[in-house]
DNA sequence: GCAAAAGTGTTAGGGCTACACCCATGC
DNA sequence: GCATGGGTGTAGCCCTAACACTTTTGC
C-alpha cells in the first residue's frame, strides 16, 4: 500500500486529523453450509478473499474495501457483500471498529460489519474470483488470516453465538419456509449444544416470531409443519439506532 | 470535536481511500451527580463542550477530537476524557462507529466510546473551559446538540440502561466503599424503576461481585455495611476482545 | 418510644429442564 | 409392524417478585 504524502493541515488552535489515517469497511458474512466431510451436517462458514498484494500477500482476508465518499458505513458493507458473494444479507449489523496502531503497516481504521445470508442462497451463489467459503472451525484451528482478521472473526463468532440466545437471528440463516427441526438445527450448530425438541418448540412458539402455515414438509417420517418468519418483527432488537 | 476546513486531497497514486474522509473519536462520559433541583436525588449527567466554530457554532457537543497517528481508538477516547474532565474512567467501552454521509458538512467517521466515572471523582473534577455537566433528561428534552449527537447520546443511554441489567457496571459509578443502598440507588436512577431492597441484596450477594467489609456507614438510622467492588472481576463481560 | 432504614424469612408463580408418552409417516 | 422424527403432557427445580417481619440506630 502506497503512502502518499498528504499536506498536513495543522490548525493553529486545534489539532486536526492526521490525513494519512484511512477508513476501510469489512464484513464477516456468516452462512450455514453443508459440511465437506459430512454433507448431511451443516456448519458455519464465511467467504474469504485471497489477497494479491502486500502486506499479507497470498493470505486469506475478510471481504472489504475502502470507504467511499458518497456511501455510509452500512452501504459500504452491503456493497462489498454483494461484490464478493452476489447476495443480499438477511441481517446486517455493525460489529466493531478496529483501530490499533500496528494492525496494518499503514494506519487503517476498519469498521467491521457482520451479516447473515440464507442457506439456500449461499449454496446457489457464485463467489467472485479469489473468493471461497471457509469453515469457521477450520479458520479457528489454522489461524493465519491477514491482519488482525483472526481476532475479528473470533469476536464476530462470539457475538453471533450470544445473540442467537436472545434474539430471532437464527431465522436469518433459513429460507422463507422452514421446519422447526431446521430452526433447531441452526441453533444447535451455532451454539454447539443439543436442544430438547419439545422445549425448543414451546419457547419459539411463545415468542410469536414464527408463523405456522398449512403446509408440511414430507420426508422419511411424519411430515413437519412449515413456518414463516414474521416479516413485521426485526430479527434482533436494535435499540434507538436508525442505520441506513 | 472541531471541524476545520481542510483542503481536499485526492490520492492519485492508488485508487484507494478517499483521502478526505477523516476519523474522529468522541466519548459519552456518564456520571451520577446530585440533581440541581433536588440535591438529595442523583441523576445521570454527561460533560459537553461548547463549540466555538462552525458548523454548529455555539452548540453543545460531545467531547472528542481527531484520531492521531500514534494512538489507538481507546487511547484517543481516554485522552479526550482526561482533557475535558481531568478524570480516568472506571469503565470504557466502544459504543458505535457513526458514518452517515451527511452527518457533517465534510466527511467524518466518528468512533464513539462511552465511559463511566465515579460519583465522588466527578464532583471534585474541574471541567475544562467551555465544558459543563448536563443532565441527561435535559438533553433529551431540549435536543439541539451539534451534529448527530442527540442520537448518539440516546443510543449510549440505551446501552447503559440495558447493560446495568446484566452486568456489574453500576459499580463503576460508586466510590471504592459503598453501601447496598447506594448501589441500589444507582440502579434505580439508571433504569428509572423501583427495586425491592430485600431482593436486590440477595441477587447482588449471589453474584459475588461485591466484597463485604467490617466497616459500617453510620447515619440517621441503622448503620449500613460497606462493600468493595471485587477488583478481580471485570465490570462487564467483554468477550474475546482485548482492546488497549 | 417512634420513625425509618438495614437486614432476614417466607411464599406463590413463572420459566426452564428433563423425560415420558402419543402420532404419523416410509419402508 | 417397526423405526424415526414430529408433537404433547407433566413434574421438579430454580429464580424472581412481593411482602411480612425483625433489628438497629438517631432523635
Amino acid at each position: 500500500m502506497t503512502l502518499t504524502s498528504v499536506p498536513m493541515v495543522k490548525d493553529s488552535t486545534t489539532q486536526s486529523a492526521d490525513a494519512d489515517i484511512r477508513v476501510a469497511v469489512s464484513t464477516v458474512i456468516f452462512a450455514l453450509r453443508p459440511s465437506e466431510r459430512d454433507p448431511e451436517r451443516r456448519e458455519l462458514a464465511i467467504p474469504l478473499v485471497r489477497r494479491i498484494r502486500e502486506p499479507y500477500g497470498d493470505r486469506w482476508a475478510l471481504p472489504g474495501g475502502w470507504l467511499r465518499a458518497g456511501e455510509s458505513l452500512a452501504e459500504a458493507a452491503a456493497r462489498t457483500l454483494a461484490e464478493t458473494t452476489g447476495l443480499a444479507p438477511s441481517y446486517l449489523e455493525q460489529l466493531y471498529a478496529f483501530g490499533a496502531v500496528d494492525r496494518s503497516p499503514s494506519r487503517v481504521v476498519s469498521i467491521v460489519y457482520w451479516a447473515l445470508v440464507r442457506a439456500d442462497e449461499a449454496e446457489r451463489s457464485t463467489p467472485a474470483d479469489n473468493t471461497a467459503w471457509h469453515s469457521l472451525d477450520a479458520i479457528t484451528e489454522r489461524a493465519g488470516l491477514a491482519f488482525d482478521h483472526d481476532e475479528i472473526v473470533a469476536y464476530a463468532r462470539w457475538r453471533l453465538e450470544n445473540k442467537v440466545g436472545y434474539s430471532r437471528i437464527a431465522q436469518g440463516f433459513l429460507p422463507q419456509r422452514f421446519t422447526l427441526a431446521e430452526l433447531r438445527d441452526a441453533h444447535e450448530t451455532i451454539t454447539g449444544r443439543r436442544i430438547d425438541p419439545a422445549n425448543f418448540r414451546r419457547q419459539v412458539e411463545a415468542t410469536g416470531a414464527i408463523i405456522p402455515t398449512k403446509e408440511f414438509r414430507t420426508g422419511a417420517h411424519r411430515p413437519a409443519r412449515l413456518y414463516l418468519t414474521d416479516p413485521d418483527l426485526e430479527l434482533a432488537e436494535r435499540g434507538p439506532l436508525r442505520e441506513r
